[in-house]
RNA sequence: UGGGCCGUCGACAAGCGGUAAGUCACAUGGUUUUGGUCCAUGCAUUCGGGGGUUCGAAUCCUCCCGGCCCAACCA
């Protein structure tokens, strides 16, 4: 217990715990996840999910899920509906506190309004060119608009218009009144709202004033009573106007922390860069396995528990990282090895027939199907005269190190028997096609009562059982590592790996497969953990491979 | 360059003045009817660099070096 208090200790825990002992927000801990409903959500948005999720509920907290939808021309149902789905899997839960930035658009605009006759605040009728040139430059300092010191009177007038629809996109803008000389270029009397006549995916329209990302944002927050308003770090320039607004206004101020974002690398997260494989058909759609979206790895096979791990391990802080993909795969493995039933499947069948092994018969061979969890059983499985194993698992002229079949050798085909392959046939192309063996009836069940040892032990299915099926192997993405810095000319699509995704047809698979339902998960034997596609039917069953085992074998075949 | 932030093993990341956790990766050995799993062992005399304070510094001070973010009517 104390070991995993360690373990999951960060800076941000930190912060949460002096909060608590100074007695801060009546001891309430409330987070909140925020997404702008214009895309899918991905693995990186998972450390966002997990991390507001898991402070809210190790601190008998609460965790709201809100969508900042304050840009209607970006903004869709569609997306809401996916993230919702989305994050229901991932595991995290906000109860009955579902919100949307645009059920607030009205005291936004009230609080708007104390501003202006405060005299914080005043309508700008400066181009956005003019607006954009008279900031200035992060090494000097901007001037006032010409409109800067309108009366309140004439603000309250000007803005009532605005949001009455009386003027053009473009026209006239909210801005905070603060210092055009801020070093900190985000206060230099920002931009609160702007004309946009727009369809909003809730509010109809209803408005054509909307409110920008940092006068909605701390309102939001504060309208929720969220204590702790956790973002990634962009967002500390941000900070000191978040307060400001909020301060200004006299309400509840969440306090802002910053944490780094997720990076992964042998893949691409940018909302650009997945949007651009999408909508160019370089993948199949949001939901490819190949993408580190939620829905892509959930179809590709993750499990929410492996992520919520994933996310675990990763940890939060505030440098910036990328994290191994390879650390990714290891927590997948991890959940799957404990859970997932086993079972033989010949992904490029070699066919073998025991020529002594009586024509026409066939016998129920008993095999684990989980030797991870005695609670799994057993199960029967079919051997007979013709079989089919791996072409992999068979070499003519084998190297030092290859364990496996080959002429005149024995091994032992899993929970079997011992076999020997005698003859090597071919085609006229000098194709193997086909190995004839020899068994031996006394290892039956796989040991061999003279106490003969194998060096392999390979899996196998029997050719008259099998169903056929489509397999997807699939692969990391990208080929580099970061493809955030490339050398010139040369964009991430120069390096989609073309292997990331290979298709396999006529795999013979155990028989009862053909009943899998769709999201089924289990380890092929020796080759990796899979799942039923979304694309399987009963007729043509699909499965994805999630991961591959480790596999030293590969290993030594590439030094 | 003004402002803000960051630099601890190949990759993440604890550490909060008392003498470098853990995980992944990698390597070696053992167990094994999956070359899987599991187990054991190894993997930073040193924390971006220099100087200082201290009995004692990754932790405090200072200078330097390197990286990231900010000049959308995006979030």
């Amino acid at each position: 217990m104390e070991e995993k208090i360690r373990s999951k200790s960060n800076f941000i825990r930190d912060i949460i715990d002096k909060d608590l002992l100074e007695g801060k927000n009546n001891g309430r801990v409330h987070t909140r996840f925020p997404p702008e409903p214009n895309g899918h959500l991905h693995i990186g948005h998972a450390k966002a999910i997990l991390v507001n999720y898991s402070i809210a509920q190790d601190y008998n907290g609460k965790f709201n899920l809100r969508f900042d939808d304050t840009n209607p021309i970006k903004e869709d149902e569609e997306y809401v509906n996916a993230i919702i789905n989305d994050i229901k899997w991932l595991g995290a839960d906000w109860e009955n506190r579902l919100f949307y930035a645009s059920d607030y658009f009205d005291e936004m605009y009230d609080y708007a309004v104390q501003l202006i006759k405060v005299g914080k605040a005043f309508v700008d009728s400066q181009s956005a060119e003019e607006i954009r040139r008279n900031r200035g430059t992060v090494t000097s300092p901007g001037v006032n608009s010409p409109f800067r010191d309108r009366s309140i009177k004439e603000n309250l007038d000007l803005f009532e218009k605005m949001k009455n629809g009386e003027f053009k996109d473009g026209t006239h803008v909210l801005r905070g009144k603060i210092d055009m000389a801020s070093p900190n270029m985000l206060m230099r009397d920002p931009l609160m709202y702007r004309i946009r006549h727009a369809f909003h995916h809730r509010t109809g329209n209803k408005w054509c004033i909307y409110p920008m990302y940092d006068w909605a944002h701390g309102l939001e927050d504060s309208l929720e009573g969220i204590t702790h308003s956790l973002c990634s770090l962009e967002f500390q320039a941000h900070r000191p106007l978040y307060d400001w607004f909020l301060l200004e206004l006299g309400v509840h101020k969440p306090q802002q922390i910053e944490f780094a974002r997720l990076n992964l690398n042998y893949t691409v997260m940018s909302k650009r860069k997945l949007l651009e494989l999408v909508e160019e058909n370089l993948v199949s759609g949001w939901d490819d396995p190949r993408l580190p979206t939620l829905s892509g790895l959930r179809r590709r096979g993750f499990t929410a528990e492996a992520i919520q791990n994933f996310i675990q391990k990763v940890g939060v802080a505030k440098a910036h990282s990328v994290v191994d993909y390879a650390l990714l795969e290891h927590s997948i493995r991890e959940v799957l090895n404990k859970t997932a039933p086993r079972v033989m499947s010949v992904l490029n069948p070699l066919k073998v027939v025991i020529t002594n092994y009586p024509e026409g018969q066939a016998e129920e061979i008993d095999a684990v199907n989980n030797p991870e969890d005695p609670d799994a059983g057993t199960r029967k499985v079919p051997f007979s005269k013709e079989l089919y194993i791996e072409r992999e698992d068979f070499m003519e002229d084998p190297p030092k190190k290859f364990f496996r079949l080959a002429p005149g050798r024995e091994v032992r085909f899993r929970y079997a028997y011992f076999i020997t392959c005698n003859e090597v046939i071919k085609d006229e192309n000098g194709e193997i096609i086909e190995l004839h063996c020899t068994y031996d009836p006394a290892s039956k069940g796989g040991k061999s009562p003279d106490g003969r040892k194998v060096k392999a032990t390979l899996h196998w299915i029997s050719a008259a059982h099998a169903i056929d099926a489509e397999i997807r192997l699939y692969d990391r993405l990208i080929t580099v590592p970061d493809t955030n810095n490339l050398k010139e000319g040369k964009t991430f699509k120069d390096f989609i790996n073309p292997n990331a995704l290979k298709i396999l047809q006529n795999c013979k698979l155990e028989a009862h497969l053909a009943e899998a339902e769709v999201g089924f998960r289990c380890q092929f034997e020796r080759l990796g953990y899979f799942c039923v596609d979304n694309d399987s039917t009963a007729q043509k069953p699909v499965f994805n491979r999630t991961v591959t085992l480790r596999d030293v074998w590969a290993k030594l075949q590439k030094k």
